[in-house]
Formats: C-alpha cells, sequence, structure tokens
DNA sequence: CCTGAATTTCAGTTTCTACAGAATTTAACG
DNA sequence: CGTTAAATTCTGTAGAAACTGAAATTCAGG
C-alpha cells in the first residue's frame, strides 16, 4: 500500500540518478530519493518512499536526513496526516547551486585553510623554493576558483545562462575592456 | 633506503590531499601519491613512492595505474635505471583542467546520455506533463555546462584567469552588448 | 636463453560503508 | 496521562573497497 507506481521513464531516472550518486559522492538510497522526490514533484512521506524504492524505513530515515543537511530536501506537513513529509525543489537551477555551494564548502574551501596554514607555517623555509611557490599557486588559484564561485552563485539563473551561452566569446569582451 | 625524508609542510600536504582524496572520490594512496609527486616535483619510482608514504609497492602499482588513467601521471626513464620513474605536472593549472575533463566525462557526460533516452523513450508521454518539463530543464541545463564547460578548458589559464577575476561584474558587459 | 630486478597480478585480510530489522524514543490525539 | 502512530537510533550483517604480501610475469642485460 502507498508505493508510487512509476512509469518505465521516472524509473529511468531514479535508478540512473541512484547509480551516479556514487560517483557523485553520495550514497545510492540518497540519490535515489531525491531524484523521486524531485521527478515526482509533490511532498512525499518517509513510507512512501520506502517502499516505493523498496528499501528499508530506516534507511529513508537516515538518507532525508543527509539530504536536509545538503539544504536538498525540507519537511512539510499536510492537513490531517501526523506524518512529514518532505519536499525538494522542482526548479533544477536551484538544485544545481545548492549542491555547488555545499560542495565547495565541503570539498574546496577545507584544503584553502590547510594551504593557508602550511604557507604560514615557521616550518616553511624547510621546503625547496619551488614547492613552496607550487603551494602558492595551488592556493591562488583555489582562491580565485572560490571567490568566483561565490560570486556567480549570486547572480540569477537568467544571468548564469547569458553567461554560459557567452562561452568562449567572452574573450572578445576582454580584449575590447 | 630510498624513503624522501618529506619536511613537516610537504608531510602536511600530502596528508590533507589524501584525506580530501575521499571526498573527491579517489582513494586516500592515489591522492597521497598524486601530492607526493606534485610537492617534490621531480620523477620518482615506484618504490620510492611507497617507502615514503608507507604503503605496500603494489598498492603504489595500481594507484599508479589509476593516475596514469587520470592522464594526471605519465612514466618516464632514467639514464642508467631500469625503473619506472613517475611525474606529474607541476602546473596547478594544467592538472586542474586535467581533473575538471576527466570528471566532466565521467561524472556528468553519462547523465546528459540517459537524460536524452529518457525524452527519446516512446514511454514519455506515460510520464506527467510537469515531470517531463523537469527532464528537458534538467538537460538543458546540464547540456549547457557542458558546452561552456568545453569551451572553458579550451582557453589559456591567463585567460581563464581574467574571466574570474572579471566575477561577477561580467553582468555590465552582457547589458552594454 | 638465462638471470635477476622490476612490475603486475592474485589471493587473502582488514576496514569501511550501506543497509535491514529490532528496539527505542518522540509526539500527536483522545 | 495513556495510547498508538511515526520517527529515530541502535545493532548486526553483507558487500564493497582498500590494502598487504606472495606468486607470477615481464623484461633488460649479460
Amino acid at each position: 500500500m502507498g508505493a508510487m507506481n512509476l512509469h518505465p521513464v521516472a524509473q529511468r531516472f531514479v535508478l540512473h540518478w541512484g547509480e551516479m550518486g556514487s560517483k557523485w559522492g553520495v550514497n545510492r538510497t540518497v540519490a535515489q530519493i531525491h531524484a523521486l522526490l524531485y521527478i515526482v514533484g509533490k511532498p512525499l512521506p518517509a513510507d512512501e518512499l520506502a517502499e516505493t524504492l523498496g528499501v528499508a524505513r530506516s534507511n529513508v530515515s537516515n538518507s532525508l536526513k543527509e539530504l536536509q543537511a545538503w539544504n536538498l530536501v525540507q519537511v512539510i506537513h499536510v492537513m490531517g496526516d501526523r506524518r512529514d513529509h518532505f519536499t525538494t525543489s522542482t526548479d533544477v537551477w536551484e538544485l544545481f547551486r545548492t549542491v555547488v555551494r555545499e560542495r565547495k564548502e565541503r570539498e574546496f574551501d577545507p584544503t584553502i585553510g590547510v594551504l593557508r596554514e602550511c604557507l604560514d607555517s615557521k616550518d616553511l623555509h624547510k621546503e625547496a623554493p619551488d614547492a613552496q611557490q607550487r603551494i602558492k599557486e595551488t592556493l591562488h588559484l583555489m582562491e580565485s576558483l572560490s571567490i568566483w564561485g561565490d560570486q556567480m552563485l549570486r547572480l540569477e539563473p537568467a544571468t548564469l545562462m547569458k553567461v554560459m551561452k557567452l562561452g568562449a566569446k567572452i574573450q572578445n569582451l576582454l580584449n575590447q575592456k
């Protein structure tokens, strides 16, 4: 009871998202749940997610916790239903930006911190000059990416799309400026 | 014998790179080897890598194979030495581009393929119209990113750096164009 | 060819992660 | 305040991934 009947295309979509999840650094169930909420486009209770995907209720509970930690899923309440319902944005741009923001925070910023500490270390002089230089260049690249990323994340999707459409032609604008 | 004596900063760098490796989707040893080759900046034989990092020789062999599959590490031969030596680029920009290119290929392009198949499916009509729409929008975003990524990857590092420095000010250029 | 160094492959072990199912806690409702 | 649905936490397990050390293979040099 309660298990949604997924049509073949939705099923394909959810299963593929789950497979890619591992390559993207989240586990299958987490990715599947997110894909399912996205494709269904309306709030679902945890037990329905569990039944539809054929996984344990406790697994869904933990996966939802992780999706909430990623700011990808929110809890919602439905009148006359004691259960929590869960939604994700149906705006792919919003999702994209959330993922980028979160990954940047987890996978990028900590390294910038460590590189700064390396360059501030009292032992830095013990390293070969060219090794020091490489650490500096690595930090510089990562800081530039970080700042640029933050700026891009603040732009409107429509603007961001224009930037992408402009693509390599941006060179021309840079030259004539 | 042969184990390099890493100074504290280099050690910190290598260990941190190894830790982050898991978040980036490669295992610790693979990330450590790459970091070590990068910071040392000269070709090293496999056994020296093994000794310096304190891991099994066979582990290094497999990890190097993976790094070569990522196009991040190359084999080199030294006169009078039968052993293979391994290097990585000391140009952080080149490394960055290689990683982006490879990850795009592995983690991005396959999904674009699946989304296209979903939209071409004879069963597509069975899905709710708004679900169809979301799949379309997802594909469109991913395709745009893909094309844009390819174009950016072709630019010179110096140009790319200018683009980043321009940052959000690109809005102004877009408007007046 | 034969020898020995270098490398890879293989088999087994350890470690980690994902997950199920049971037990427990939380909290809505009468 | 007790009852019960819902959610979470806990415990154990299966499978995957990382890793080691040994065995097998490759290959340069005599």
